[in-house]
DNA sequence: TATGAATGAGGGTTCATTCAT
DNA sequence: AATGAATGAACCCTCATTCAT
């Protein structure tokens, strides 16, 4: 008697809501494995049975968690996409929202990647996700070498992947290791290395922003 | 009654090194939670009793397989340090190294950083080991630096993490989570994108160092 | 606040009867213990709150089902009482009459007998509709001796009950185990072993009906 | 790690065989459904983890309990086999053996019953020893007919079936519903009408086997 | 040393029943 | 009358660990 989104009523569906909510905390504080059905109905101040009424089990209320945590991900990637202005002030733009997206993401993203690697339904989530990302730096370059500003010989794709790789693994040993740092530095520098990677040319009268 | 290394027969040696070796295996494969003790004696035919004999819990276990790990990451790092030739070519033989690492011990390190998220004894490990491989590379660029060779701007701390992040993650992305590549291909690119992001002085005459 | 028959809206007599029925089925098809409230509310089409409009639980259900279906075994007993004509064909008729009831019941007799071995109430009335087969069988054996056509030397009861049970047991392999047998010939098998182990006397000149 | 029969120290096997002992009772007492796995561990005075050194279930338990006494039920057949003298000495012995059978044997042989309506594997149990026991009715009024002492005109296995059957749902009402009845006169009669059923001629002079 | 039987805390899940709406 | 969300007792089962042999 497992109940979906739609279809409840309002009450119902605050539980749920409670229910989800309850299960991002504790597995971003305890990870999936350490997580009881339990704790989340205790956080959630439901009985454990009422988490059956929408839940089929731990692993599914993980699949809900995930995928919102997916959707908040894609959509900090959509905002990005529209910071306009010249290359190095975009690549910068998108080094900082995507340090931003990981601050909020980050625990979840890392249990996900956990859990990827013994179950293939959450492999194909995790890489669905990466796959956007990728292709978003993929493309940048690629526009960029168009317009002669950008090393034509870089392969975009591996390029896209390694750099935006120092930039997702730069958040998680800020933010889960405890490397001290501050935004505006780390932003700065992140950008400087990866703009003269891809051997940028400064536009020649690089304005900066007052 | 758990028994060292130290003081036991041959046999015991031999018993002793089969758990090790089976836990690692089954580590790897199935991760910290999802292995029972069961499955690690079974693998090196050995009964359940046995098992205490030698260590005092699976955790205990576990501290030593990564251990070892960590041991053998230290080891890759020290043969890394005694490449010679130009900064370039110690800089791809850096980058070589590193991901052959990577590629005997991707999963135990990913194991670790996951016992790392609720076991401070476990961050301990991992940060030490992390720290050197920080401090290795924070050193080669200050080298450069004083040379002359490297933009002198840059923070060496901070890029070192940064620019090892990138390889580290490119290796997990790889060798993890299946992305296409060849070795060469992608030690080429990585140090393509390593000089140049620390602005790497092409030496016209390479001089080895001293 | 349950609900008796007596006293309801056209509304809730269509519901209550709906839960009847709907429990019968599935009580034949899965058990007393396999059933679940739900399954019942499930395929009468009402909520599981309404359940417990009509009745106290899943046990009141059990004994309303199980009595309307002694009511048709009474019944079809008392429709076999009127055939008339010689012994052999009355006995024929009433062998053909109780192997179409269990046709019609059997499922659900099974389901009392289980039912009976845990609880004495179900086990009472059990016993009640079996006491009157085994009366009706009885007396007509008793009648027969009394006109001296079967041997007088039989204990009504005990006879009743093994010659009955034959036939009982019968349908039982032919219905829920699948024997193969077609009503004709298994009727007239029935009659004939019947009929002769009571030493029944073929009367010389047999031909009542018209 | 569920352990089998063989391959077991002493200790163990006392352990599985008190499990089979206490399953056996409970099931009798209380029914599949009814019984706790924890019911069967204290009435064999091991605690509920061991349950499950032995068995991987309820379910298993049941099938091994179900098995031995099928094969008491067998055992039983076999050794009616042996019962010299003339055919109605011989009816009469096995009618007794049946019983018996039948007295040790019948809740649990109800137990199968209730689990062959919901799973085919039993059912396949149920039905094989069944067909044991018809068999040998059928083959004993086979060569009855042979020897020209029974009526030829009845079909063997039905007949069998049929009068079987009378001595088995005999049992089932005297033992398990409480029908008054001492077991001579039970037999007498069982005897009586089966013999008089399939036409029995009494042998002038009753030779018995030498 | 090695064995494997025994233990029991701990956790997931089901489902009859209650109750506010 | 009907609804369906909420409850919690009751069970089944796993597995790390202990201990007698």
């Amino acid at each position: 008697m497992i109940v979906k989104s739609e279809a409840l009523t309002a009450r119902g569906k605050r539980t749920r809501s409670a229910l989800v909510q309850a299960g991002r905390e504790a597995f971003e504080e305890q990870g999936f494995d350490a997580v009881r059905v339990d704790d989340v109905c205790a956080r959630a101040g439901v009985s454990h049975g009422t988490f059956y009424t929408y839940f089929s089990g731990k692993e599914a209320l993980f699949t809900e968690v995930t995928s919102a945590v997916m959707g908040e991900m894609f959509a900090a990637n959509v905002v990005g996409s529209l910071a306009p202005g010249d290359p190095r002030a975009r690549i910068e733009a998108a080094n900082r929202l995507y340090l931003r997206a990981w601050a909020a993401n980050s625990r979840m993203v890392r249990m996900l990647e956990q859990a990827a690697a013994g179950d293939d339904r959450f492999r194909a989530l995790l890489l669905e996700v990466r796959e956007v990302f990728v292709r978003r730096g993929a493309d940048g370059l690629r526009r960029l070498q168009e317009q002669g500003l950008a090393d034509p010989s870089l392969d975009p794709r591996l390029t896209a992947i390694m750099l935006g790789g120092m930039v997702e693994h730069f958040a998680h040993v800020w933010l889960d290791l405890g490397e001290q740092a501050d935004e505006e530095t780390a932003v700065a520098l992140l950008t400087k290395l990866w703009a003269r990677a891809i051997g940028l040319t400064p536009t020649s009268i690089t304005e900066v922003a007052p």
